[in-house]
DNA sequence: CAGTGGTCTAGACCACCAG
DNA sequence: TGGTGGTCTAGACCACTGT
């Protein structure tokens, strides 16, 4: 056995270890990072990590039960461990899918390719992806409809070397938000949200009558470390709303 | 000492007792939801709390653990462990003070009350509050000014049975949100928002300019299980805009 | 120095679930 | 029945804070 800081100097700890519970998390929280751990995978249950890292049960259990209430895993007695479903990450108006929310709705999602073409970043988009000029990158113009009624009209902008695929996506199948999630681990997301009046281009594409408003919304995404993705989703101001709702949970 | 379900059947163990931490638990975090407690306020020690509940240190431990884990207390080593500062709930696109908002901007706030009377609920108000016919509520209509622009106009309904006072408050002083969430612990919001086009007396409030789209939040906020407020947030869209920011956290 | 939280151990009993 | 998670104990060493 092994009694932690007590026993003889025989290890290479460094002084001031990582404790013992988050190296365990990290490697299951890394391992689902990497892939090698998908949805629905089995981890292994409290006993097996107690010889796999020889540490005490309570150790084991702790890591578990951390990585259960981050939502990573869940667990059910006398089964076992599993990885947990992607969260929603939906602490806010909808940073889900398009597509899945139309469905939800009981509604057919179709898409429509406007455009999807690399180009090379002028001095609009440069300054949107807070790159150099000339930067490769991926533009596309998409019309997201509900049952053959546009809701959604959808330009994004994503740099090219971090989804070096993007121009060869069916994105009548796929949204680019799922594609982007799928290949690029997302770190951090920022919306804004405002009130506009559509060009022409818009409201054609929007099936827009003269003189209706528009919700826009801005969203720019972050991975390893840099903006990514830059995209502005617009709405019908008369058939769109975002909504999000929160139960304040006292945690007992 | 008293091993857990181990003991002289002696108490009155309802078999299926609570979890001892989660007794701790529940035990302070009513403490600071009855208001016994507030932020900054010293809470037993992990050693006191094994005396005064008779568990372990590692069940003592764990209670706090998780109620810092929550927000609900912070811990410092050699120190103790202290109510926290009141979550700033921001989950999502300000639930916040607008109040607060503009002064961290670094300008001043200003309201207008245009209005707040007691009224009787008519077909539509009642149907917005989900009471019946003619039940007693507060409608207050608020121009709120940052730097003498206004920028938000606030219509709300209020439930008189849960806040009584407030057809007396001076809503130039503080907020209808803040006086709320005051009296009435919060336990639910729901947020939508839209653009719209301001009728006439919008477009004069908020000196919106002829074909000047507006983002219209609509919010609905629970209390003790009950509906008691439903205001519309009507902002100019040339000047206002909604944003949130998340960073993922891989809780490792 | 005594008190605090941070971590860990080597046991234990229980309820649950599958074969 | 054996494995799983859920909970608990009675110790322990450590680093940090204040007096």
């Amino acid at each position: 056995m092994k009694l932690q800081r007590h026993d003889a100097p025989d290890d290479d700890a460094p002084k001031q270890a990582i404790p013992h519970y988050k190296v365990i998390k990290r490697s299951i929280s890394d391992a689902v990072k990497k892939g090698d751990l998908k949805a629905g995978d089995r981890i292994p249950s409290e006993s097996e990590l107690v010889a796999q890292f020889n540490v005490s049960r309570m150790t084991a259990n702790r890591a578990l039960r951390e990585l259960q209430a981050a939502g990573i895993i869940v667990r059910h007695a006398g089964k076992g461990s599993f990885i947990a479903e992607p969260a929603p990450i939906g602490q806010l108006i909808e940073i889900r899918n398009i597509a899945d929310e139309v469905r939800e709705r009981g509604h057919v999602w179709r898409a429509r390719v406007v455009g999807n073409d690399e180009e090379r970043a002028d001095a609009e988009t440069a300054a949107l992806l807070q790159v150099a000029l000339g930067t490769r990158l991926f533009h596309s113009v998409i019309v997201h409809y509900e049952d053959d009624m546009p809701i959604q009209l959808e330009e994004r902008f994503v740099l090219a070397s971090i989804a070096p695929d993007y121009g060869q996506c069916d994105f009548t199948q796929t949204t680019p938000n799922e594609y982007l999630t799928r290949i690029a681990p997302l770190e951090r997301v920022e919306h804004r949200v405002s009130a506009m009046m559509p060009d022409e281009r818009t409201r054609a594409l929007l099936a827009l009558a003269e003189g209706e408003p528009a919700l826009r919304m801005t969203r720019r995404t972050w991975s390893r470390g840099r903006l990514v993705s830059h995209a502005w989703l617009t709405h019908p101001g008369n058939r769109f709303e975002l909504s999000a709702a929160f139960a304040i949970d006292d945690h007992c």
